[in-house]
RNA sequence: GGAGAGAUGGCCGAGCGGACGAAGGCGCCGGUCUCGAAAACCGGUAUGGGCGCAAGUUCAUCGUGGGUUCGAAUCCCACUCUCUCCGCCA
């Protein structure tokens, strides 16, 4: 959630950041709305002082003088209706402010879609093949460790099976990078409720605007992860963390739930964009002086991973148009797979600054006696399961259809290679 | 799912409807004492909103939301969560 105070004092700013993301947001609405919510306050305010002062006085005294407590019942009378407008003046003025995005941070290049977004750089060298190599989905089914087919008949479209060696190569590659992020960058290792309430969404920000790209259990009010972040950002939620806490660090593995409903008809074939895949999450909550430093960190522990899996990636830096709602500036890293021929987004590694931490009401103590402060969240996978298997897949594949297993893992998986 | 108990400040814990957020204890911070430390003693120690340049002032908050009342931590209703016992169960 944006500071209602930028919005009262700094409201061009605010503006300005707005235009740069292409969102049109009531902030004149929200700043008359707020006005009136002060002017009332201080007319509730002075009402109860004087209902407090006089009821104290008759608590003190033994009578009972009836001008004053018929006075008094109008006093109230009106205090309850000042309290209602106040309470539905709050109710919409939280309603537009939980509409409006974070600010984009000054260095995110401007920019309206993703075709704006800039390659800060690639690393590792392309595969060659002297064959033609094949797409994932042919890879997978002659293999027999994807089975889409099957997938599609348990639970309908963009859904699928991994079996065998598929199955295994999955489970060792979140075994291989949580024990990475764990022994090597300092993280916590977290197991997390897969469905989180209302108000858990709410705080990291899919809710209310982004309610159609998840599941949900209509009877109980709970929604399915799309993301661990939407679990993790509550870890904290209204709590005050003492100083010296921050930073913390946390990585969990999640099963992660998306609609895809806009992106109907897109990707059909393979399993990028599937509506349930496994992803490790890498999340810090850190004090905000801090928070570049930690972005630069997080990204590169994601790429770590690239790395040592020897697939060529680039890193992109997401233009103000392709930011995500919370984010103030986001970095992705994509692996080239050469069987779709395709870029494939594995991991988004974004700094929230205290958005997130407003809406969970995530603040810390910097010292002793000090006035408590929001911190700064970052969430960054490391990284997407499928996708990262799409990738192994295509870039190891083999002239008879086989696929070698990365050095990395071959302790993790138990086979060096997936043949017919 | 059934029966019961409970939810108060960082923690423990008290609180006949009127003694400003709330006794007391612990913890923490500052001070006195000491060569230093401990003990002892003294003082301080919530969060948020409004107004104010500030000092400050005022309002709200005793699980959450309503209600009764001049006045509610204290009474009434609903909900949530926790604990105990029973049942069921990976």
């Amino acid at each position: 959630m944006i500071n209602i105070q930028l919005i009262r004092n700094r409201q061009n700013e605010v503006r300005d950041a707005m235009r740069r993301r292409n969102e049109d947001v009531p902030l004149d609405r929200i700043a008359e709305l707020d006005a009136t919510r002060r002017s009332t306050i201080v007319e509730a305010d002075e009402l109860r002082a004087r209902r407090n002062a006089v009821s104290r006085e008759i608590g003190r005294t033994r009578e009972r003088p009836q001008e004053l407590i018929d006075e008094m019942r109008q006093v109230s009378a009106r205090i309850r209706e000042l309290e209602e407008s106040i309470r539905e003046i709050e109710d919409e003025v939280n309603t537009l402010l939980l509409g409006i995005p974070n600010m984009p941070l000054a260095d995110v290049p401007d920019g309206a879609d993703e075709s704006a977004n800039i390659v800060v750089r690639t690393e590792g060298e392309t595969r060659k093949f002297d064959f033609e190599p094949l797409p994932h989905w042919e890879l997978g089914e002659r293999l027999g460790i994807i089975d889409f087919q099957r997938g599609a008949k348990m639970a309908g479209s963009r859904f699928f099976v991994l079996k065998g060696k598929g199955a295994r190569l999955q489970r060792a590659l979140i075994d291989w990078m949580l024990d990475t992020h764990t022994r090597e960058h300092g993280y916590t290792e977290l197991y997390l409720p897969n469905i989180v309430t209302t108000e858990s969404a709410t705080a990291n920000s899919n809710l209310p605007k982004f309610s159609d790209t998840m599941y949900r259990d209509d009877e109980d009010d709970l929604w399915l992860l799309p993301t661990a972040e939407m679990a993790i950002t509550n870890m904290h939620r209204d709590e005050i963390l003492p100083p010296e806490s921050l930073p913390l660090r946390y990585v969990a593995h999640t099963p992660c739930f998306r609609r895809e409903k806009a992106a109907a008809g897109r990707d059909t074939r393979g399993i990028k964009r599937v509506h349930q895949f496994e992803k490790v999450e890498m999340y810090r909550f850190v004090e905000p002086q801090d928070s570049d430093d930690a972005l630069a960190s997080l990204l590169n522990e994601a790429e770590t991973i690239c790395a040592r899996l020897g697939i060529q990636y680039r890193l992109l830096q997401l233009c103000t148009g392709d930011l995500g709602f919370q984010s103030a500036k986001t970095y992705d890293i994509e692996m080239w797979a050469p069987g779709c021929d395709e870029w494939l987004e594995v991991s988004s590694c974004s700094t929230c600054t205290d958005f997130q931490a407003r809406r969970a009401a995530i603040r810390y103590r910097p010292e002793q006696g000090a006035r408590p402060r929001f911190v700064h969240t970052l969430n960054g996978s490391g990284l997407a399961l499928p996708r990262v298997i799409i990738a192994i897949l295509e870039n190891y594949q083999q002239a008879d259809g086989s696929v070698v297993i990365p050095d990395a893992l071959r302790q993790y998986t138990g086979f060096d290679v997936i043949e017919c």
